[in-house]
DNA sequence: ACAGACTAGTTTGTAATACAAACCTATCAG
DNA sequence: CTGATAGGTTTGTATTACAAACTAGTCTGT
């Protein structure tokens, strides 16, 4: 009977991850960010935002160009439509539930 | 800066949990439910509903009264205080962020 | 009374995580 | 040319969440 909850089994766990929900939060609102600016906003190691990233670029919810600034590497994030749209529900979903209960 | 996403990282992970979420969400407004009805709720698998009720016990969360409807086993599940107190707690955290971002 | 089905759970197995630590590869400073 | 730093990726490990198998007891039909 409660929808609400029934819902919550099936939501999308890729970014229910706090760590990737963050990342998602931030790349909703700036267009694109690069690699070590997402790191200090996040607090995470390289290490662990590196494999969210791949995480996210293989559900097709974010776009990895990598670049250089000047001669050293830059790698620049951004949401994607899907992945815009992804966060989208899910924010909603999860308003919906704290609404509800 | 934004400390509402670095505030997503330590989130209480027992909670954040779909399936937990879903328990906690049920027992903080029933003041005690049994196994099955807390299966039928949330659309858990037996199995699964007593590995996650036994998490929860484990961090006190919820107490679990093992005893007889008749002759047939019946298993009572109520949120602890300290249930009752991460849940909101959650909640809180969680609403602040969807309202900041 | 006893074979089989059902109730109410727990235990076990397994695949997917998330995090940390080690590892690259290149550039820059002394 | 030696060491430190930047910018990441790969590897290792411990925790998980779920599903499937199992247990223990009760009920039903014959």
């Amino acid at each position: 009977m409660p929808a609400d909850l029934r819902g919550l089994a099936d939501i999308d766990r890729l970014i229910h991850e706090p760590a990737r929900l963050a990342l998602a939060a931030i790349l909703s609102v700036v267009e694109s960010a690069d690699f070590l600016y997402l790191q200090r906003e996040t607090g995470l190691t390289k290490g662990n935002l590196s494999s969210h990233l791949t995480k996210l670029e293989e559900a097709g919810y974010v776009a990895i160009e990598k670049t250089y600034r000047g001669r050293i590497p830059l790698t620049l994030v951004r949401l994607t439509d899907a992945g815009a749209a992804a966060y989208k529900a899910y924010r909603a979903r999860f308003k919906k539930f704290l609404e509800k209960t």
